[in-house]
DNA sequence: AAGGTGGACAACCGCATCCAT
DNA sequence: GATGGATGCGGTTGTCCACCT
């Protein structure tokens, strides 16, 4: 036996609201409230589902709302709480005053994720490409690891390449600007020869443990970048330059924020505490209230969060 | 100028959880 | 404790628009 559904779908309007729509609501509930989101439709005159309501209320027609750009402090706040919650947007967005849960989320998939991509930072775990894959040929055997590598890796990167618009030939010594297509005579061959560097960075950086030396190579003291780049010696150096935060895309250096404890990843390993016990400590409210935080990309210590207030 | 493509954001969907009865 | 409606949440899809070819 189904639930019965939250409206009748055949009287109800979808997609994008209308200004006098938006009206309608913001007036209905100015007076009302926001009790039964079921009756709001009916009693406010619109033809649209509770949920549709309350999703157009909470996510755009809240007057405290903040609509426009993600400073950089939001956007750090945000890449630091997802190393420690996740995808738990609700949680994040209630740490910042006047965002939603659809504001982070979309945020964090149209922008975030690919700017630490861009700086070598694997967006799920926080950690570098290179100390994933390391971490990946310790339990595979080299054949798997290259396929692994390539399917992993090769959108990302071709992506990466291509914007930033690298020339791999001028780092050939052979490879004059006029004999250039003596090994690359097309777009697929250049492709095909982005994927063999590539997955060259990778097995070197795998085949050489020296490069991942550091018991954190990943940690806050500025070597997440530098270690991306010295265990891809293969890449090319205007790509292992990146830094982690918009100083990679600004050449700030390490003076900006993003560079400081953004790549928690293991930081994360001891001492764990569950944060929505903190956060709920904190707020005294916490909308999910017993739902926990039980798996080790949720888990947090005291390090990851160094810097910043919870 | 027209069509294609990708980014940004709004909205929807289905499931999980809460909570009153 | 069981039940069912209301609400919250995260993933996904749809739509608009700017830019590129």
């Amino acid at each position: 036996m189904g639930r019965i559904p939250c409206c009748e779908k055949d009287n109800v309007e979808r997609g994008q609201w209308t200004p006098e729509e938006d009206n309608k609501l913001s007036s209905y509930i100015a007076q009302h409230g926001t009790r039964n989101w079921r009756l709001i439709p009916k009693n406010a005159g619109l033809q649209r589902c509770g949920k549709s309501c309350r999703l157009r209320w909470t996510n755009y027609l809240r007057p405290d709302l903040k609509h426009g750009q993600f400073s950089d402090a939001e956007e750090q706040t945000i890449v630091k709480l997802h190393s420690v919650v996740g995808n738990q947007w609700s949680l994040i967005a209630a740490r910042l005053p006047g965002r939603t849960d659809n504001d982070v989320k979309n945020h964090w998939n149209t922008k975030l994720k690919k700017k630490l991509s861009g700086m070598g930072i694997d967006p799920v775990t926080h950690k570098p490409f290179s100390h994933l894959m390391a971490e990946i040929a310790t339990t595979l055997a080299p054949p798997q690891v290259a396929h692994l590598a390539e399917a992993a890796f090769k959108d990302e990167m071709l992506h990466l390449l291509t914007k930033k618009r690298i020339d791999f030939q001028s780092q050939e010594p052979n490879a004059a600007p006029g004999n250039t297509a003596t090994y690359i005579n097309s777009k697929q061959d250049e492709k095909d020869y982005t994927i063999e560097k590539i997955k060259l960075g990778l097995s070197r950086a795998i085949q050489e443990p020296d490069m991942l030396q550091s018991t954190k190579p990943w940690d806050s003291t500025g070597a997440t970048s530098a270690n991306f780049a010295g265990a891809s010696s293969a890449f090319p150096a205007s790509m292992s330059g990146y830094q982690y935060g918009p100083s990679s895309f600004a050449n700030e250096g390490d003076r900006s924020p993003w560079s400081q404890s953004m790549c928690t990843g293991s930081t994360c390993g001891d001492q764990q505490v569950r944060l929505h016990e903190k956060l709920e400590g904190e707020n005294g409210e916490d909308s999910e209230g017993g739902k926990e935080i039980i798996n080790g990309s949720s888990m947090f210590s005291s390090d990851c969060l160094m810097g910043f207030t919870i």
